[in-house]
DNA sequence: GGGGGCGGTGATACTTAGTGTCAAATCCGC
DNA sequence: GCGGATTTGACACTAAGTATCACCGCCCCC
């Protein structure tokens, strides 16, 4: 799991600003046991504006500390990311608990779909929706 | 492609009436070239209510007769499905266009990941961001 | 062919997620 | 500690979509 120091590193290495805003944010990040909206976010950090909220997660997760989840009923929640790496989700629709995997054979298998169609890949999402073990069970 | 003939019966099938305004909006999905946003479908069709536009839009994808796109940008736009089955798309951020690929192989390689994390899947989405073969020549 | 009921529609207001602007505050290398 | 670049806050705004609710009209039954 990547931590805040993890995160302030990041930030450094990337020429960005080390400021009391954005580590009351990391903080806050750090704190949420489940994924959160930005509203519950911001709520928490009554001193801090809606905007550098926004600001600072969205800087987050083009650094891939945070990711940006798509619900299924199409809200959003954000989660501090497992690895920093590239992974996909596995979303709870009962308890809203969200785990990550890795797959190269499921990237693979994406890489060749694009290859087939002639399409210059640069991006893709993949997004599993359902039940967790306790949910299901 | 699904044709307006297609979105009639499927609608009929499914219990839903086929009203004029209905008609009016399968009839200007049918008409878009490329994918469309509601905004846009709606101003093509300026006596037909906003909400009425997004409920009819909704209600064929719930059918499977419409996409729903999510960009990578945040947008949304929708298109008619080709297929009526299930698929993933190929957006591309050049000129917009989207083809759709379905692929056992990959919705295999989906399965075994929820099965490993003891994960009840009811749900996926995947989607490819590039360039298309015409804008990355 | 004339009601009556229910699904569908339009108008409008609202919600949620996120962006644009710009002046003021803050940071950090020197 | 100074100065320029970055960051921040406030606020207005956009975009996507939903809620409400009275009215309309399609379809069934007689």
């Amino acid at each position: 799991m990547s931590t805040p120091t993890d995160s302030i590193a990041r930030l450094a290495d990337t020429g960005h600003r080390l400021t009391a805003t954005r580590r009351a944010v990391l903080d806050a990040i750090a704190r949420s046991p489940r994924p959160f909206t930005i509203e519950e976010l911001s709520a928490r950090l009554p001193h801090i504006g809606r905007a550098t909220v926004f600001r600072t997660v969205k800087l987050l997760s083009e650094l891939d500390l945070v990711c940006r989840l798509p619900l299924e009923d199409g809200g959003v929640r954000y989660q501090r990311s497992g690895s920093g790496e590239h992974h996909h989700h596995l979303i709870c629709g009962g308890c809203g608990a969200v785990s990550e995997f890795s797959d190269p054979e499921l990237d693979d298998a994406i890489r060749r779909n694009a290859a087939v169609a002639g399409f210059a890949l640069d991006a893709h999402s993949a997004e599993l929706y359902g039940r967790c073990v306790s949910c299901h069970a």
